[in-house]
RNA sequence: GGGCAGGUAGCUCAGCUGGGAGAGCAUCGCCCUUACAAGGCGAGGGUCGGGGGUUCGAACCCCUCCCUGCCCACCA
């Protein structure tokens, strides 16, 4: 064995990752090979100014895994990539920036100016997010790269908006939206959040008028409302219709308090007679359900706030069409101008109380609506809005997952997808922001709007006078509007480009479940209605969405800035000082009071920070944990697991190396004899490559990693690598034997690297290189190199029934050396009792293997008819003893109480057994097969326990 | 209120269409054996959430209850 080898003796993976993936990527390996069945993946495209963290680094491993997988399988592969321009959360962060350098809000600079401040630090930190794919070793097309808002896609965002607004299914309209107050725009029903929140219930007293009485003959009713503030745009109340207690009421009128508007009693099916008091005042214009009441009624709506949901000094008030009311009167009284709602709430809660009119105040738990960008509470708000009409779009994407076009990974998601979209709601795209696509839409100074690509366009499509004053529409599209866009928009759509005849539709979308809504059912909507096949079918975005679970920490907790256990998938990989993941952890918090608590407990958990683990480490800890449709609860210590893996697989190339570099490896051919490992061996790489395969197929790559991971660990190294000892360092080997075992020692490895390259892309890599020539392998990489399939004709399943032969009777050896304290330097001698022709003729064909693992000075069956010495410790492979010869070391003790442990655990197997046996109805009723191998087992358990207790009685005599 | 997922070793999780439960880590021994101490060899540890049912046989199928998490929904 040489030691001259330039492999470091632990494996280091930064360097090595670095100057791969540059390699690589100058090399161009990541573009599609032009060749083969395409094979694409989008990926979800991250926010541009975002960073990496652990829920992409899990889905996008996943998605290099697959691409590369069938990029070694010869398909035409494409992983598409790209960011988002995130609408919201982009413009809130340059709002902040501009905010905390310059003082300035938006408004300060004007639109123009500002969209250059988001496009200057998109330019400046658009990078950050691509520079961490890269790290993970993310086999990306960056030639092809694309942005949600460059030239191409603000076609296709253009393009499809004006045919679907052509086609009717885009409309406007003064509707009740949910409006941010904060943010100062409408968002969508999706990103409204309810929490549970502590509130009241107020009682209100609502006089009737024209001498109008309850049964009870009280002059008034009440109301119970947890928002007494909008009283202010009442405009009626409404009782349910079997409600005997109010049913005379119904056509009467009540005096609205404080405002003093007369507004009737309703009846409607709405009111549950059982909740409050079974009156309810009706608000159109500050809820929706109101709003529903208020169609049904023919109420105004009067909405009584401004955008910053301050009160208004002087209320809107519009018919249901969207047409301005002059009849209802606008007056809000002079102490509420001006109000923010929950101060109104207030002043309005204490005049009731000093007309006398408040009944009673209940405490109430409610749900409240929260932005999930600002966490403001929304306000249900009257505005002019632009809406997809949804159910057209939303019936062929329903179907087309009924049918299986589509299918979800793992399957229960489509539950979750039918229930939302087959009870969809039309969707408001309309955003009062300024980065984003803007509407193409323009007004004249009548309010009539005409879509078009652009003014020019419009004026000639509408046949507009060249004198008529047009502007364009303000608002921009929902950032989702254009992500739905995604699968084809990327290839070059609207062009029926080359790209897009070839790529789509795509094959697998890998997602998190929290966008499904907001993305995946949007996506395959959109697609569906533009993208058509040759028979003028919908085509379909992709067959099969994976849907992955949520990274959360080892606590189970969300990883989240506030609670500060947020962990950046790059520490992991490259590590991090206690100090710097300190300054990351409570940095630029927005709540500062957290950060001691943050301080303590990353001290406790980290006390020398974070160790640097490589890429590989990371990604493979990630496959290991991703069974379906589950959560992940993050382990330190699962990634310290593997990347000793990593060091494993380093070491066994280092091994194989040391023993097959300037030797024979049968590169240029010559016989070879094969020894019983090597046929092991190889029969179980055939078995693993099937596993392996398999568990892709089927997205369980934690299987594919397990099955990997226990062919390495524990057959290739535990067992191939020593076994392959005793014929390398055979003085007396064959030319044939010594050329057969390094040949299978490289080809395996050489396999075994083909095979984890999808999972652990860099250490495959930097071995494969090494190894390349030795295996007589040709080609630059190993990326494109072809996966290992199980070839069936290089299993031999007698070789592996004899290895495992060799296997027990080693492990038998080691049992009693270790249970019966006998040194590991100690060279044992051993006896094979009871041994039949086959054991006796693999004893001698392995005597060489046998003698180095169990470290032996000799092994030998028992003559037959010669006496076993008395002084032996006995262990049972089958029906054959295994005898260590004790005499010198003898434990007479150890060994009766190891014999009578043994007893004990065949004892209580033969009792079940015996019990299972003698019960007629598993006689009769269990098949045949079963019944014999209970049989068989029995039997085997009581010749065991036979030979165990001779063995031990003769103990017991010495 | 409706729906979904999960409850298996101290921890994190596997367990394919029912035939007495596995892995990694942790724990406990023994070993610096010439690829690897980020290692080797061995050991201990579980009433598979509770109860009931089907079956010769249940971690797995059915019913029921308990706990955890998530999604959806208008109770003012």
């Amino acid at each position: 064995m040489s030691l001259d080898t330039t492999m470091e003796k632990t494996y280091q993976p930064h360097e090595i990752e670095r100057s791969w993936y540059k390699n690589w990527e100058e090399k161009n390996y990541f573009a599609p090979s032009g060749k083969g069945t395409s094979y694409t993946i989008m990926i979800p495209p991250p926010n541009v100014t975002g960073s990496l963290h652990m829920g992409h680094a899990f889905q996008q491993s996943i998605m290099d895994a697959l691409t590369r997988y069938r990029r070694m399988q010869g398909y035409n592969s494409l992983w598409q990539v790209g960011t988002d321009h995130a609408g919201i959360a982009t413009q809130m962060v340059v709002e902040r920036k501009l905010a905390a350098e310059e003082s300035k809000s938006r408004h300060d600079l004007g639109r123009d100016a500002f969209i250059e401040k988001v496009w200057e630090w998109k330019e400046q930190s658009g990078n950050t997010i691509t520079r961490q794919m890269r790290r993970l070793g993310n086999s990306v097309d960056w030639e092809t790269e694309r942005f949600t808002m460059d030239e191409g896609f603000y076609n296709a965002v253009q393009e499809v908006f004006i045919r679907l607004h052509d086609d009717g299914l885009i409309y406007r309209g003064k509707r009740l939206v949910n409006w941010d107050p904060k943010l100062h725009t409408a968002i969508s029903d999706l990103e409204v959040e309810s929490t549970e929140e502590q509130g009241s219930l107020w009682h209100f007293r609502y006089p009737l008028v024209d001498g109008a009485k309850t049964l009870d003959g009280s002059d008034f009713i009440v109301v119970a409302t947890t928002r007494p503030e909008t009283m202010l745009g009442d405009t009626a109340v409404a009782v349910n219709p079997k409600d005997e207690r109010y049913q005379h009421l119904v056509g009467q009128y009540v005096e609205l308090p404080v405002v003093g508007r007369r507004i009737p009693i309703v009846a409607d099916d709405y009111v549950d007679r059982e909740f409050g008091t079974g009156c309810v005042k009706i608000t159109p214009a500050h809820d929706f359900n109101d709003y529903d009441v208020g169609k049904r009624h023919q109420l105004p709506l009067i909405n009584v706030m401004t955008i910053n949901a301050n009160i208004r000094e002087h209320a809107e008030v519009f018919n249901l069409d969207g047409t301005v009311n002059t009849t209802v009167t606008n007056v809000i009284p002079e102490q509420y101008h001006g109000l923010d709602r929950f101060s109104a709430r207030k002043k309005i809660v204490k005049e009731f109380d000093n007309l006398g009119f408040l009944e009673k105040i209940e405490p109430h738990t409610l749900k409240t609506p929260r932005g999930d960008r600002s966490g403001e509470v929304i306000e249900p708000l009257l505005t002019d809005q632009w809406f997809v009409k949804i159910k057209p779009l939303a019936e062929p994407a329903i179907k087309a997952v009924e049918d299986g076009d589509i299918q979800f990974v793992p399957k229960q998601y489509e539950n979750m997808y039918f229930s939302w979209m087959r009870d969809i709601q039309d969707w408001c795209i309309s955003r009062q922001l300024w980065w984003g696509h803007r509407i193409p839409a323009w007004y004249d100074n009548n309010g009539n709007v005409y879509v078009g690509r652009s003014e020019e366009e419009v004026r000639s499509k509408y046949k507009l006078a060249a004198d008529l004053a047009l502007s364009q529409d303000n608002d921009v599209l929902d950032t989702w509007f254009s992500s739905a866009l995604w699968t084809f928009g990327t290839l070059g759509w609207p062009e029926n480009t080359a790209r897009l005849q070839t790529f789509h539709p795509t094959d697998v979308l890998v997602t998190g479940f929290d966008i499904i809504f907001f993305w995946v059912a949007r996506m395959i909507m959109m697609t569906m209605y533009f993208m058509k096949d040759e028979q003028g079918n919908p085509q379909a975005p992709f067959k099969t969405v994976y849907v992955t679970g949520l990274i959360r920490d080892e606590n189970g907790q969300k990883m989240s800035k506030t609670k500060g256990n947020v962990l950046d998938p790059l520490d992991m990989i490259d590590g991090i000082s206690l100090k710097d993941l300190l300054n990351k952890r409570t940095g630029n918090m927005m709540q500062p009071q957290l950060a001691a608590r943050i301080k303590q407990s990353t001290q406790t958990q980290f006390p020398e920070g974070i160790a640097a683990h490589g890429t590989d480490a990371l990604r493979y800890t990630l496959f290991s944990l991703a069974s379906t449709g589950r959560d992940i609860n993050w382990d330190m210590k699962r990634l310290e697991g593997y990347r000793n893996f990593c060091n494993k697989l380093w070491n066994a190339a280092r091994y194989v190396l040391m023993n097959t570099e300037g030797q024979d490896c049968r590169q240029n051919g010559g016989e070879v004899d094969y020894s019983l490992a090597d046929r092991w061996i190889v029969s179980k790489l055939q078995h693993t490559e099937k596993a392996v395969c398999d568990a892709i197929e089927s997205y369980r790559f934690d299987l594919a990693s397990q099955a990997l991971y226990e062919f390495i660990w524990n057959e290739y190294c535990d067992w191939y690598l020593e076994l392959s000892k005793p014929v390398l360092w055979d003085e007396n080997a064959t030319e044939e034997q010594l050329r057969g075992t390094r040949y299978t020692l490289v080809r395996v490895l050489e396999a075994i690297l083909r095979l984890a390259h999808p999972f652990m892309p860099f250490i495959t890599e930097e071995i494969w290189q090494q190894v390349r020539s030795l295996a007589g392998k040709e080609g630059d990489t190993i990326m494109l190199q072809p996966y290992p399939a199980c070839d069936p004709n290089n299993i031999d399943e007698a070789a592996v029934a004899e290895l495992e032969w060799v296997k027990g009777i080693v492990v038998a050896i080691r049992t009693i050396r270790s249970e019966m304290n006998i040194k590991p330097s100690a060279e044992i001698s051993v006896l094979l009792n009871n041994a039949t022709e086959l054991d006796t003729k693999r004893l001698g064909s392995n005597y060489t293997f046998l003698k180095r693992l169990a470290k032996l000075a000799d092994i030998q069956t028992l003559p037959t008819g010669s006496k076993a010495p008395d002084m032996v410790a006995t262990k049972l492979v089958g029906d054959l003893e295994v005898l260590v010869n004790m005499t010198d070391l003898v434990d007479k003790t150890a060994e009766i109480a190891r014999l009578q442990k043994e007893i004990d655990k065949l004892s209580k197997e033969q009792t079940r057994l015996n019990n299972k046996l003698t019960n007629d109805n598993f006689i009769s009723k269990a098949p045949a097969v079963v019944v014999e191998k209970e049989q068989n087992k029995l039997k085997e358990v009581e010749n065991a326990l036979q030979k165990f207790a001779e063995q031990l009685s003769k103990m017991q005599q010495l």
